[in-house]
DNA sequence: GGAAGATGACAAG
DNA sequence: TTGTCCTCTTCCC
C-alpha cells in the first residue's frame, strides 16, 4: 500500500511505512487501526471534525489538507482534520484498547460490564453514555437518539435505571449502530414516526439521517409535538423532549 | 469574505 | 469549566 501525507504533518512516519503490506484494518470504539506488516500500525481518531473518504482508484491530486493518503491499485483513502494520526506498535494499541469500555459493534461485547458501571453511578445517563471507558463508540448523536427511543431523561442518574431498561437500550444500540455501519447514515426514527406516517410535510436533515431530537432544538417533537429542548452538558449540546422523556 | 459550528478528547486552572 | 487542536461547510452580510 502506498502511504503518503500530502499536507506534510504525517510525512516522516508515512515514509517509514510506504509500500508496506496491509494486513488488517479494524476499529475499537472510535479508534481505527490500520495494521501493516512488521508490527507497524497507523492509529487514527477522527475527533470532532475529522473525515476519512474512501474512494475507487485512481486517486486525483489531493484537494485541501490531506494529512494521510492510503492507496493501492483498487482504491484510495484521504484523511483530513483528524485529532490523531500516528504510527504505533502493538503494545500501544493494546494500551488504547484496554482503556475502552464495551463496544456495541463488537460481537464479544459484554453488556453486564456496562451495567455494572451504570447501575452504581450517580452520574447522569447522558454523561455515562459518552464516557468511552464505559461504552466505546457512542457519540453525541446516538446518545440523544437512544435516550429518546427509550423515553429516558438524559439527566437521570445511572443508578436509577432498571436493568431491563438498560438491556433494552443496549440491544437497541447494537442494532442501530450496526445499521449505521452498513448504511453510512444515522437513521433512528421508527417507521410509524416518520413525517409521512404522522401526516406532516417531509423534512431535510443536514447530517445525513433521520433523527428524533438531535440538533432539532426548538422544533416540534416528532411524537408528541412539544418543543425539543437543548442544554449544554460537559461542553456538548444535549437534546431531548421534555414531555416524552420523564425524569422519574 | 468572515463567523460559527460540527458525530471528540485532552490539558490547565 | 474553559481553552485548544484539527478542517470544512453553512449561513450571513
Amino acid at each position: 500500500m502506498r502511504v503518503s501525507s500530502p499536507q506534510g504533518r504525517f510525512a516522516a512516519d508515512a515514509a517509514l511505512v510506504d509500500g508496506a503490506v496491509c494486513i488488517a484494518a479494524e476499529s475499537a470504539g472510535k479508534h481505527l487501526f490500520v495494521e501493516l506488516a512488521g508490527d507497524r500500525i497507523v492509529h487514527v481518531h477522527l475527533g470532532l471534525i475529522g473525515k476519512l473518504d474512501v474512494l475507487p482508484a485512481p486517486a486525483p491530486p489531493p484537494v485541501g489538507e490531506v494529512r494521510l493518503r492510503l492507496q493501492n491499485d483498487n482504491a484510495y483513502a484521504d484523511l483530513r482534520g483528524a485529532t490523531q494520526c500516528e504510527l504505533i506498535g502493538p503494545s500501544r494499541r493494546a494500551e488504547i484498547v484496554g482503556q475502552l469500555g464495551e463496544d456495541p459493534l463488537r460481537p464479544d461485547a459484554d453488556p453486564d460490564r456496562v451495567w455494572a458501571r451504570i447501575s452504581r453511578s450517580h452520574r447522569p445517563i447522558g454523561d455515562l453514555l459518552m464516557d468511552q471507558s464505559v461504552l466505546a463508540g457512542v457519540g453525541n448523536v446516538y446518545r440523544a437518539e437512544i435516550l429518546f427511543r427509550h423515553r429516558i431523561h438524559p439527566l437521570r442518574p445511572g443508578r436509577t435505571l432498571r436493568r431491563g431498561q438498560f438491556l433494552a437500550l443496549w440491544s437497541d444500540l447494537v442494532e442501530l449502530m450496526g445499521e449505521g455501519v452498513r448504511t453510512g447514515r444515522i437513521d433512528t426514527v421508527r417507521p410509524e414516526h416518520t413525517p409521512e406516517a404522522m401526516g406532516r410535510p417531509p423534512r431535510k436533515d443536514d447530517h445525513g439521517g433521520e433523527v428524533y431530537v438531535y440538533r432539532r432544538a426548538g422544533m416540534a417533537c416528532l411524537v408528541c409535538g412539544s418543543k425539543v429542548r437543548t442544554e449544554v452538558l460537559a461542553g456538548r449540546n444535549l437534546f431531548w423532549c421534555g414531555r416524552c422523556q420523564r425524569r422519574g
